[in-house]
DNA sequence: ATCATTTTTCAAAGCGCTTTGGATATTTCC
DNA sequence: GGAAATATCCAAAGCGCTTTGAAAAATGAT
């Protein structure tokens, strides 16, 4: 069932039916009515390949993910990110197209996209620092916004991201007031631009303090349970291990939770952990009194936010970029306590 | 840059440049070459919409992603399945498209893709007992493939599933067979199709044994950490606690591993636990000796197979409705041992 | 050199929609 | 009641590609 044939049933010409159908004002309401009608009835739905290729609009947004190569990873992140998006898109009649790349590949993936007109804007993922995607997208004219920022790039461009930074110095200090001497940071990958912010911010609350940085407490990888386990145990048997531990995701406090109870240590009582939570739907922080004290900030509300900004970005693209920065809170569950007095 | 403008410059017929750059044979090398650097060096890829809209083809995958609306919930092992997906889409030059849909808006959701002719062929997933929507998408005519099975539809379909029932019998006979004779399973929402043959499996095993079935270690809710522990720390006060669990997955496992932990037991020597693994990238079973005792099946590998399926039936939707079954294999990890001797 | 083949190229139609510019029917106003 | 204004509808062009059917060029056979 096409236009030309829902037309010729209705005995009018394609032009009504289609303004009929897409709300124009210049059709009577009873013939609008009776055009929505036999639509619904023949269970007619424009196709869209045809709709875009004369409006020139593809009502698409693509999403290129980012797939470490080397350990064949997706972040787990993903899933909640998209999730939030897909309610924007769903309010603005977008749909949603998604590319997983092997780090590396990306510019040929968006200039692909673009070429083909596929999308009418992306979302980009896992910013790293110094990111040439930002001057790639800017330079084909593609609306574009990032989830997390850039350092290093000159050029503007709109983004939506967290106070990584922030969170992690609040973390740091909260462990520091806590009388923690020996704070340890697990972070992700410090080419990503997040850990690197993060690690900032540990870097900058000891500092403040007069603490120097101890490159044996820093670790930095893909943030996997494994990792957090594996950092754990290593750190534990320092000759001065930390008392504290400061993980980048749910995922990875686990891990470190795991190496500390094969350790036979009591997390809060011998050990404190604090963790950043994404808010992932399958992986809430406990129920009522959090498991980890936590910076959380949702990435599921950076997902609707990031759509929201790019679905405004393709509506008015001379406006110039837009940002949006999300403060984490940070909540104390069960993990942290005073430091141990003596060792 | 179009198909147009390109051929003026080249000043070839639109025809002879479209066929060099699909490959056609009629057309001579040395002019193919010519087409395709110029192609090359002007940037231009076709533009995708007008390509199918006169192929007919649009080139790309639906997934429809049911999101359970009650706990706002995208199940985590979604990542993965596309990341394997994906690659064998990059291999036939497909496209994926991704739509969140709430339950039970799924039918309309299908009716959509197809009558807008967005898509070639769709996979189905989370399919639960009785679903209608393989009769709906059979109805449509639009190729599809179910990652899983429906149990109670009786008309042809293709799908890929692991043997879920064998795996968790295999799981329950290793746990009786180590003495355990309170067994409890903590499984996935058994109006899913997986969940429910996973207890049937689990049944099967103890019935094989004469043991009843005991409703009070039967848990079934959306596998979420805290589910895990609530259900443990729940059945782990009862007047005759279990003394081995089964978790659906790796996420409620290591919510069952909390509680555990908090009641002051031992994994392995005071309670054991076998966990469904579906070896997620991010949430790796240990590193060389497994955390968790587990059948273990790759849902990437699942996503492999079902696009490779699908794309198999668009490019012969006559054929009859194929299926693969993945095996589970059973990996002893940390988390079991002998059934403890006195209680 | 001529005719039959084969190779190479092209013009034009068509995919299903939107949209421009124009035609026709209906109201409104004096 | 008739001109002007407005409401309603339509034919046809165009979006960028593929593909059919035909023409032109090159090659081979006689």
């Amino acid at each position: 069932m096409n236009l030309k044939e829902l037309s010729q049933h209705l005995k009018l010409s394609q032009t009504t039916v289609s303004r009929a159908l897409n709300g124009y004002p210049e059709v009577r309401e009873a013939t609008r009515q009776r055009v929505l009608e036999a639509a619904a009835k023949l269970n007619y739905s424009p196709n869209s390949k045809a709709q875009s290729l004369a409006t020139g609009r593809s009502m698409m947004i693509g999403h290129v993910i980012p797939v470490s190569n080397q350990h064949e990873m997706v972040n787990p992140i993903f899933g909640d990110f998209i999730a939030g998006a897909s309610q924007a898109y769903a309010r603005h009649g977008y749909g949603m197209v998604i590319s997983l790349v092997e780090d590396g590949d990306e510019a040929t993936a968006y200039r692909t996209l673009a070429s083909k007109g596929q999308v009418d804007g992306i979302i980009v993922h896992g910013p790293r620092m110094n990111d040439e995607r930002v001057a790639l997208l800017n330079d084909i004219g593609l609306p574009f916004v990032v989830h997390g920022r850039a350092t290093g790039v000159d050029e503007p461009y709109s983004w939506v991201d967290v106070n990584n930074r922030r969170a992690f110095e609040r973390a740091t200090d909260f462990l520091l007031d806590l009388g923690h001497k020996r704070v340890a940071l697990i972070n992700g990958l410090e080419h990503m631009d997040f850990a690197n912010r993060r690690r900032i911010g540990y870097a900058s609350a000891l500092e403040k303090r007069g603490i120097p940085l101890d490159e044996g407490l820093m670790r930095a990888a893909e943030m996997t349970e494994v990792f957090g386990h594996h950092e754990t145990r290593d750190m534990l048997q320092l000759d001065d291990p930390p008392t504290a531990i400061i993980a980048g995701s749910m995922i990875t406090a686990i891990g470190v939770r795991r190496a500390i109870e094969e350790f036979g240590l009591t997390l809060s009582q011998d050990i404190s952990v604090v963790t950043f939570d994404d808010d992932l739907s399958y992986l809430r922080n406990g129920s009522d009194v959090p498991i980890f004290t936590a910076t959380r900030s949702s990435v599921r509300e950076a997902g609707t936010r990031s759509a929201e900004m790019l679905i405004d970005r393709i509506n008015d693209p001379e406006k110039p970029a837009q940002s949006h920065l999300l403060e984490a809170e940070l909540l104390v569950g069960r993990s942290t306590g005073p430091a141990p007095s003596s060792r």
